[in-house]
RNA sequence: GCCGGAGUGGCGGAAUGGGUAGACGCAGUGGACUUAAAAUCCACUGGAUAGUUAUAUCCGUGCCGGUUCGAGUCCGGCCUCCGGCACCA
């Protein structure tokens, strides 16, 4: 709720109004709610933008038409102002667009609106009680100076990192001391052939868990909020330590510490093992300090250095003996310096060694085995031993808007939903085979969010929201509070109408599960709660009456999170699986002119502009019939006009209907076999597209929907009255019968037009509730249907024959069968309008027949032969 | 990086239990009507070559390869774009 709906937002919510409507003419009873979602930091940090006078706030509010004083006001009144004053807008721009949604239901999540806190505390008791909300630990990107989570939005810099988890390897030198080195691959401990550290920094010595680290003096800084014991004993210069030996613990080999430059202190632990075979940093390290005599000599590590010898360990196809040091070759890397080319090498050996490299025979009990598949063992492994730990990192530098710079913190007691629950999943997998998804391809990205969805934070700190009821520290997250809203719809009318008289404390958990659930007896609560006893029950029956939900309709973005959420809460809360969702819509994105909607560029779109604009009707069509699946939509100004002619034509067609004769149906009555014959063709043609038009309809096809009435229907329309010669000359019945259906399959569509239309054929009732057309199937002619087909596409090939030829004199036709010989005798009306002097028509088999090219023996059935003089 | 989806004319996009690629619409070109314009109507419209007929031949669905009598569709390997990746909603 900060701000008004643009074109984007219209086309889902047009695309649940279509549906909407739809399922209303075939005569369901249906329940198209909407309500307004005011939870989280949205229109809270939009708030404080704007009173520091943020101009692009400003500008953001201002697009959808908010005034100088309405941003005077918001800032006043604070977020659930804004939130009210867009909720009203909201209202008013769907209304526009003649979304046929039951306002009496409405309502604004979550504490603005008390009651449904009361139905999110429900919800969340009894998650609780049934074990799908559970504490744990969990790391997130943190601002150490605001102390609290850093979201993407609020930063400045990093926006999309997350956090990383390094392995740090435990070095111990003689006097006991650990250098704890961090690294992304600590399968390549076999390789390591020394310790890089930087002579010229600080680093400090520290108690860590009852151990003495040596690290870097952020690290210990970033440690002690990864739930590490840490105490600084003292300082201890880089340049102190060179030389000296340490063990390696997995091979309980010693190997020396080294200097080098690029040992980044603002990165894990500031202590780098190195594997030069492998690693192209640590290759370069090792040969530039080979070739540097003066530094050596400095720290007294000649011999040290002399010894020092690359250890290869991963065999992997396309290298030899030393990868690190071919990649390095092949890059033109000369030092440790060229850091962009490093990472490039580093990055791709790395992805190569990984995916296709096997540990060599030097890797105790990995030897043989494939790198991607000893990572996950070989961790656990050095954990047990007591040889690793773990160092949470950003995977890239994020800065707050504070300016602070960020690091991981691993946070304590967050509540979290058990979306790993391996029976929830199982359930929720279940179901998912037995929902319905339009399109349907959007069924296997629902079932692969469940596989890979894990244990969900469902809490956080600040904005607004639902306090946990039994950890009010915490407000349930923005995601968390809207699974199962669609229930409260159900409720909303009759608790909007008893506004002031039913208190939030009354609907006690009980209450709540009495009428969600069944559960218990309605006179005791209404005892215990002081409801009234028929309030109560009338709050079950309307629940009973309309749950489930038979469709939700949303965006693409919301397949991985709420509407995977929407159906897993589904099946936690409801036992009964009558309760469940049915089917889920789901569509993409709105473009304008093929470009992305952007407030800076110029090209954004509220809702409300274009229907001011084109009107509501054509808005509703141009969008909604601009795609079909969830690829994005796309936004044409262009393409109004072309929907726009179509309906003109139907409102001209409709006041010229009194002029057709209404000629009966048989024949005799002056009424010629041709017309019969187009006529059944018509009827048949009709049919068809109700069908199909209705099967487009029932999967939310409105593409398809749209163009097969309002360009496939009429131009059968406008071939019919050609071919009958004019309007007067048509069977009355027949065009209203058509004219009728097409205003009804385009109604859910264009619904204003539609009654327009309909009231100009002298109907008194409204289309928007007229039963929607069924399909007369046994009306459908298939061989008339084939036999027209044949003739119009025969007229179209002697046109052509007839250019060809630059003849217009005599017109031979040959017919392989005598049902087209005899179809097209009768239509020899319309076929002398072509303007030839002479038609004759022949059986192809017929001896007598003038064929001077023996055009005759190519005929066949649907194609007859043609010549021309 | 990981998970999922997609890539077809000038454009939006049809067609996938393998079987005539380009439905329908837009734009474009030519013509009719009009003093003119708009609107409307008719014809053409992926590329190339040939043609007194209804066509014929070849090339064409992001790239490379494969399976098959036959591939936009299936398989393997890439490239590009979109969505999500968890304290943004």
């Amino acid at each position: 709720m900060n701000g008004a709906p643009h074109i984007g937002a219209g086309f889902t919510f047009i695309r649940g109004d279509v549906y909407a409507r739809f399922k209303r003419m075939q005569g369901f009873n249906v329940l198209f709610p909407q309500a307004f979602h005011a939870t989280g930091e949205p229109i809270v940090g939009a708030v404080k933008r704007l009173e520091k006078g943020d101009k692009s706030q400003e500008q953001a509010f201002k697009i959808y038409g908010a005034s100088e004083k309405n941003l005077k006001d918001f800032v006043k009144k604070g977020p659930k102002f804004v939130a009210k004053f867009w909720k009203k807008r909201w209202i008013e721009d769907l209304q526009a667009t003649g979304l046929s949604i039951d306002w009496r239901r409405t309502f604004i999540t979550t504490s603005m609106t008390p009651t449904y806190s009361r139905f999110v505390e429900w919800q969340y008791n009894t998650l609780k009680a049934r074990g799908y909300v559970t504490q744990g630990t969990h790391p997130v990107v943190w601002c150490p100076k605001c102390r609290s989570p850093t979201g993407d939005h609020d930063r400045l810099e990093g926006v999309g990192e997350s956090p990383t988890e390094y392995i740090i390897i435990k070095f111990k030198l003689t006097s006991g001391e650990m250098l704890p080195c961090a690294t992304l691959r600590p399968e390549t401990m076999y390789g390591a052939t020394n310790i890089w550290i930087d002579p010229d920094v600080e680093y400090v010595r520290a108690e860590v868990n009852g151990e003495k680290w040596i690290l870097s003096k952020t690290a210990v800084k970033k440690l002690k909020d990864q739930l590490k014991e840490i105490k600084i004993i003292d300082k201890v210069k880089g340049s102190e330590l060179i030389g000296k030996a340490c063990e390696n613990p997995v091979t309980k080999t010693k190997i020396p510490v080294l200097p080098a430059k690029f040992c980044d202190t603002e990165i894990a632990t500031g202590i780098v093992v190195s594997v030069p075979s492998h690693a192209p940093y640590d290759w370069i390290g090792l040969e530039e300090l080979k070739a540097d005599k003066a530094q050596q000599k400095k720290y007294n590590i000649e011999k040290i250095v002399r010894a020092v010898e690359p250890i290869s360990i991963i065999a992997t196809e396309g290298f030899g003996e030393h990868p690190a040091k071919e990649i390095c070759e092949k890059l033109g890397i000369k030092t440790q310096k060229d850091a962009d080319k490093l990472e490039k090498a580093t990055e791709s050996l790395y992805k190569k060694e990984f995916h296709t490299g096997t540990c060599k025979k030097n890797c105790g009990r990995y030897a043989g085995m494939k790198v991607s598949e000893i990572k996950e063992i070989l961790v656990e492994d050095f954990t047990d031993e007591g040889i690793a730990d773990k160092f949470w990192e950003t995977t890239a530098t994020v800065v707050c808007r504070c300016k602070t710079k960020c690091h991981i913190k691993i946070l304590e007691n967050q509540w979290f939903l058990k979306y790993s629950d391996p029976k929830w999943k199982e359930q929720t997998k279940k179901w998912i085979r037995k929902m319905k998804f339009y399109p349907e391809d959007a069924r296997k990205q629902f079932d692969s969010t469940v596989d890979w969805l894990h244990d969900k934070a469902c809490t956080r700190r600040s904005g607004l929201g639902t306090p946990l009821p039994w950890d009010k520290e915490w407000i349930v997250g923005t995601l968390s509070d809207s699974t199962i809203y669609m229930a409260y719809y159900t409720l909303a009318k009759t608790l909007n109408e008893k506004k002031g008289k039913i208190k939030a404390e009354q609907l006690t958990d009980e209450v709540f599960d009495y009428i969600f659930f069944g559960k218990g007896d309605a006179a005791k609560l209404a005892k215990s709660s002081r409801l009234d006893k028929k309030i109560i029950e009338e709050l079950r029956n309307e629940f009973d009456y309309f749950y489930p939900v038979d469709m939700r309709t949303s965006g693409k973005d919301l397949v991985q999170n709420h509407l995977t959420f929407f159906i897993f809460h589904h099946i936690a809360m409801w036992d009964d699986q009558e309760r469940w969702p049915r089917s889920i819509g789901v569509n993409g994105y709105v473009n304008v002119a093929g470009e992305k909607m952007s407030k800076s560029k110029g090209n954004f779109r509220p809702l409300r502009d274009l229907v001011k604009k084109y009107g509501a009707d054509l808005v509703r069509i141009n969008i909604v019939a601009s795609n079909e699946n969830m690829d994005d939509a796309d936004w044409r100004d262009e393409s109004v006009q072309t929907y726009n002619s179509r309906i003109n034509y139907l409102f001209e067609l409709a006041s010229e209907l009194k002029k057709a004769k209404g000629k009966g149906r048989k024949e005799g009555e002056g009424k010629t076999a041709q017309n019969r014959n187009i006529e059944m063709y018509m009827e048949s043609r009709l049919q068809e597209l109700i069908k199909s038009v209705t099967d487009s309809y029932e999967q939310m096809k409105f593409r398809s929907a749209a163009q097969s009435t309002l360009f496939g229907l009429t131009n059968e329309l406008k071939a019919y009255i050609d071919r009958m010669g004019g309007v007067a000359n048509c069977n009355k019945n027949i065009l209203a019968q058509v004219v009728e259906a097409v205003i009804k399959l385009i109604a859910p569509l264009m619904p204003h037009i539609a009654e327009e239309l309909w009231a100009s054929m002298n109907k008194k009732s409204f289309v928007s509730i007229e039963k929607w057309p069924v399909a007369q199937v046994e009306k459908i002619n298939k061989k008339i249907m084939q036999l027209e087909d044949t003739y119009k596409k025969t007229r179209e090939d002697i046109k052509q024959v007839a250019k060809l030829a630059k003849a217009d004199n005599h017109l031979c036709l040959y017919f392989a069968t005598d049902e087209e010989l005899e179809y097209f005798r009768a239509s020899m009306e319309n076929l002398k309008k072509l303007g030839f002097k002479k038609i004759s028509v022949f059986k192809s088999t017929d001896p007598k027949a003038y064929d001077p090219q023996d055009k005759a023996e190519r005929a066949k059935f649907g194609r007859p032969g043609i010549f021309i003089e």
